[in-house]
RNA sequence: GACCCUUUCAUCUAGUGGCCAAGGAUAUUGCGUUUUCAUCGCAAAGACAAAGGUUCAAAUCCUUUAGGGGUCGCCA
């Protein structure tokens, strides 16, 4: 049973490179009918907020990430710590510390100094004596003193760190309150994990919880560590740039679908695919084949695959969508047409809403430039017999094709080029030189509402003069 | 500073000693399609961090150097 999690610390909103781990997680449970589980690390009872919780909730439902069972919620689970911080105590494997907190800094200025590591000392791990007034201690567990802790991560092969590395550390506060390192690795064992995927900022702490899964007794999972993501410049993601909330992706327009597909392809391939569907991530994901190395987030290829999602998504859903980005069409009668006419124009649903608007909304200003080139000349004549002729066509005008058709009649009566009628009914009907094809613009807005802005165009025109 | 990890085109990556004078994708540039823009198609340019080994043969194994990242809490 392949049983894998993802345990965040309600602190703040859900991070992309916490959604990456989550998502291999994820893979890696369903890929082999496992179970995905959700714990929320909120030991640290200060720092911990319901908003956060609410946020990371939100976005893990956005993406279509769903979690088995219910969530574990650590701060609920103490008397389960408190046990087995007693069974240590009892069994010699932890004592209790009394050192203060300025002792405890004074150690570390003197060990930074000689350019050591910094780490704590040992001094009460066999103290029998009277314990100091005044000190309310803590618990440490005690790590080896000699040799190696080596485990095999799943993603860097063998990591070996020497014990004197790893100094007795708290297991549990002054206050009682258990720490990270120790719950992490009692919650992993009884939640059953088989597999934990993390980022690569937990390696560190593998050889403490080592410690932890040997005093206990507890079965170790399989690790893998996956190397954080940076900025294209190989440095720390951080907001200067761009989203680094998951749910920003959401405001600015991207499809879920192009998000997980762009995080997959991050530190993860299959060969020369690059786009993968959820089902594919789900059969092809192994992490065993998960780079080493970090890898630099790259604005340019969510775009693409963004743009791939949306052309490729069918007109109901692409319709549902839309209607949270301040565009409803759901029950147009020209919806496929209008997408048909925008999907290719907007790499976002924010692009995609505006190329609609710019169709369905009748222009209230021209671009200046556009327009002094577009109506040079003949062009107020040339538009004034086109409204005519579609009046008079009206009635047989059912397609785009149609309309073609009475561009191509007054080209013909009139021999001019197609850019003499095309550029001013252009700006006419959409404020500018660029934009969806004429023919289908035309049919989505009709005869009546084509002629409209034809007159207003040509009404703005004679204002200029 | 110490310890650990890492290093193929600008970016994501393929590559597990001979199939590699290194393949794909994005971005870039050019050409074509298109009434415009976009899409699409075709093409170009573009990398094994450096130096030493091992080997008949190295992007692939080893060593050193350099760059990048992580960790050194009574945070998680």
């Amino acid at each position: 049973m392949t049983t894998t999690r993802f345990a965040p610390s309600p602190t703040g909103y859900l991070h992309i490179g916490g959604l990456r781990t989550a998502l291999f997680s994820w893979l890696w449970a369903k890929k082999n009918s496992g179970e995905f589980l959700l714990r929320i690390e909120d030991t640290d009872l200060s720092r911990n907020s319901d908003e956060a919780l609410s946020a990371i909730l939100q976005a893990f439902e956005w993406v279509g990430m769903g979690y088995d069972g219910d969530a574990i919620y650590q701060s609920k689970r103490f008397d389960i710590y408190q046990k087995y911080v007693d069974q240590l105590l009892a069994e010699g494997k932890a004592y209790r510390c009394y050192m203060s907190k300025e002792e405890l800094t004074t150690l570390r200025e003197t060990q930074m100094a000689k350019g050591e590591r910094t780490r704590y000392d040992g001094r009460y791990r066999d103290f029998k004596g009277t314990p100091p007034q005044g000190v309310e201690p803590v618990i440490r567990i005690k790590a080896p003193t000699e040799g190696n802790l080596i485990f095999n991560d799943g993603v860097k092969g063998e990591i070996c760190i020497a014990s004197s590395e790893v100094d007795d550390f708290v297991i549990a506060r002054s206050g009682g309150v258990p720490t990270y390192n120790f719950v992490v690795a009692i919650d992993d064992a009884l939640m059953g994990l088989s597999d934990v995927i993390r980022g690569d900022d937990h390696l560190y702490n593998t050889p403490k919880q080592m410690v932890v899964y040997e005093a206990l007794g507890f079965k170790m999972p399989n690790f893998y560590h996956v190397a954080m993501i940076n900025n294209e410049q190989g440095k720390k993601l951080s907001k200067r740039d761009g989203a680094t909330d998951v749910m920003e992706y959401k405001t600015l327009g991207y499809l879920p679908e192009a998000l997980l597909n762009f995080l997959v392809r991050l530190g993860w391939s299959h060969g020369d695919q690059e786009i993968f569907s959820i089902e594919e991530m789900i059969s092809l994901f192994d992490p065993n084949n998960i780079n080493k190395s970090s890898s630099n987030y790259n604005l340019d290829k969510l775009l693409w695959l963004n743009a791939h999602y949306i052309k490729n998504m069918p007109h109901d859903k692409l319709a549902t969508l839309l209607s949270e980005y301040g565009v409803d069409i759901g029950s147009h009668k020209q919806l496929d047409l209008i997408l048909n006419a925008t999907k290719e124009r907007g790499k976002t649903m924010v692009e995609l809403a505006n190329q609609i608007n710019i169709i369905l909304n009748t222009p209230t200003t021209y671009d200046a430039k556009g327009f002094k080139k577009a109506f040079k000349g003949e062009a107020t004549t040339i538009l004034n017999d086109f409204s005519t002729l579609l009046k008079e066509e009206e009635a047989s005008l059912e397609s785009p094709a149609d309309y073609h058709a009475i561009i191509q009649k007054i080209v013909e009566q009139k021999s001019i080029g197609f850019g003499k009628i095309g550029m001013p009914l252009r700006v006419s009907l959409l404020g500018k030189m660029t934009g969806s094809g004429l023919d289908e613009i035309m049919m989505i807005l009709g005869v009546d509402e084509t002629i409209n802005r034809i007159e207003k165009a040509i009404a703005f025109k004679k204002q200029q003069i």
